[in-house]
DNA sequence: TTGTAGGCGTTATCAC
DNA sequence: GTGATAACGCCTACAA
């Protein structure tokens, strides 16, 4: 590999000291130069292909303008337009983003948290928060910039950029009632997540409004927010042998493994039973039947979490906010009238 | 933020000089030290919760085991499995993933590049080529360890993962014409690309074998891998009104513009027209309809890619290879009989 | 406004 | 087998 210019080799070239150098190709510190010294070192650095090295400055900085972004399970397709806007936003302003994917284990997640502040990174997105969940807690310990996607934690003060979940479930249950269905299943998540703790509580906090007529044993919460989990889940709904006309599932893959349920019980969507998504996940609108789905404005998720990243690390005293997102719901083919 | 401790702390406590924890700390020196000291050393370290600082020590060896990952559209679903692969492989070398998302754009390809560069990758996988790619041209000048993925480009001597794409149209073909179609139009991607201008080509070359009638005007080459380019140019092809009963499209979202595009024509698939799709993503199974695919190993593609560049880190002079997978044909309901 | 000098944490290369 | 020293490339008090 050829040996890349460095700070002296445009300096001497340039015939100033290299802390001049040094001053010029750093924007916060060009004022300090003269103009017309500065025009003509910044001239020469990149006639002579200077680029900084993030690493020797992030050495002596501290600063290394690296982002690390935890996410659970990159195989959900909720998740790579939230990456996407993340990553667009960050590198607009110069940083960039180090992706690691825990595959839904608290382990892994804990392993890429070490590897990750090994690297200095200068703050964190995570979107694989449990509800107690020590990787948060050692960010705020560590002062580490953080802001979380998707789901939040009972850890109080943190910066987190999530869905409104009981507004969300609430626009799906008053759309299945005005269907006419009063008997309606609940698919959930795990319970140790946000997302799926609040998206159940509001399904029973609406079902005490008395809109529709709950029954505890057809409500099942899902190990995982994935297919396979949504499919065993709906199974054991079916196993209950109780009437029912619609279900409400706490995500769109959960709904995925709830169509296959329905398929191997000879059940049709929505013909017999309608079923609601959450997160209108990318192509949601082309599966067969088109799912119904609770529509969160994921690109924009990640945007604000980057941006409000990078406030927190110009100056960790920001207060921490919760931007919560309101959701709307996209009426398709997997609901019907009872 | 804590200070964190050091390998001159660590020094201190176990009374050595800060070289030795350095080389006991290094996997690759520790049999430098005696066993004894060694053991204790490293029992220190943890128990003050050492970790080593790949900053510092990539300064000073050059090393810093980030590897960049450029992707052409994060939202094309073929790579969040392919960049998994990647990324688990390599995590688990104790490698870590730095990804960018260019957009489709040559521009933003080449100041992912360059901004990766400064930031001393250890090597590249890109996803991005075309086949006549300055990237690439520069990491062969610079000797950056580097590795293609899914699309190659025409300059020799770089180690590549891709699809065996004459193969798979040819599959696709064989597959429509034993359903009795003969006239069949071939809806394609951008031709600066290989997987473009191969599966072109293929398409071209089997027509020759007179096993269907190629109409050339029935073969329209999309601006990008997308729905919308394939959108445009499906309605390209009916604008000819000409008789055909399926298509061979080069990619599933080409395909899926092709599903939009018979939609206005009020046209049905499979009906009236056959589609064939290319790439097997995720969710084609359950697409409206079930889209026919030529399936390509997506995880399998990264996980090859990561382990031919490391080989490639570990020793800059290891031949370069090209691993061909070969694809299959999944047969769902969007082909049918003409 | 510009130069000087020391250090960020690690490791390669000597010397003992 | 272990210790000493310098250097990786950059930044920042401080001095001039």
């Amino acid at each position: 590999m050829k040996r890349k210019v460095n700070i002296k080799d445009v300096a001497a070239r340039a015939k100033v000291h290299p802390s001049t150098v040094s001053r010029v190709m750093n924007p916060e510190t060009r004022s300090m130069v003269s103009e017309r010294v500065a025009d003509r070192v910044a001239q020469i650095a990149s006639e002579m292909g200077y680029a900084r090295s993030p690493l020797a400055s992030g050495l002596r900085t501290g600063r290394t303008f690296t982002i690390g972004v935890i996410i659970p399970d990159l195989s959900n397709p909720i998740f790579p337009p939230i990456v996407r806007g993340i990553e667009r936003t960050l590198s607009a302003e110069g940083y960039i983003a180090i992706l690691a994917d825990s595959d839904n284990s608290q382990k892994g997640e804990r392993a890429i948290f070490d590897s990750m502040k090994s690297r200095h990174i200068d703050g964190l997105i995570l979107a694989t928060a449990r509800l107690q969940d020590p990787v948060v807690m050692d960010c705020i310990d560590e002062q580490l910039p953080l802001v979380l996607v998707n789901r939040t934690t009972d850890t109080h003060d943190v910066t987190e950029v999530i869905n409104n979940d009981e507004l969300g479930i609430q626009m799906a249950i008053t759309h299945l009632v005005e269907l006419g269905h009063t008997q309606i299943a609940f698919l959930g998540g795990p319970q140790n997540t946000s997302t799926g703790r609040d998206r159940y509580q509001a399904f029973l906090e609406i079902a005490r409004t008395g809109q529709f007529q709950l029954d505890p044993e057809l409500c099942v919460n899902c190990a995982a927010f994935t297919e396979a989990a949504g499919h065993i889940g709906m199974l054991g709904i079916l196993a209950q042998n109780k009437p029912f006309s619609a279900v409400v599932a706490a995500n769109d893959l959960l709904a995925l493994g709830c169509y296959d349920a329905l398929d191997e019980h000879d059940l049709s969507c929505p013909g017999d039973v309608s079923v609601t998504g959450f997160n209108d996940m990318p192509y949601a609108d082309r599966l067969s039947p088109p799912l119904t789905s609770v529509h969160i404005p994921l690109d924009e998720l990640g945007v604000q979490a980057a941006n409000l990243l990078l406030a927190e690390i110009r100056d960790y005293h920001v207060p921490r906010v919760t931007k919560r997102l309101d959701p709307k719901l996209v009426v398709r083919g997997s609901t019907a009238a009872a």
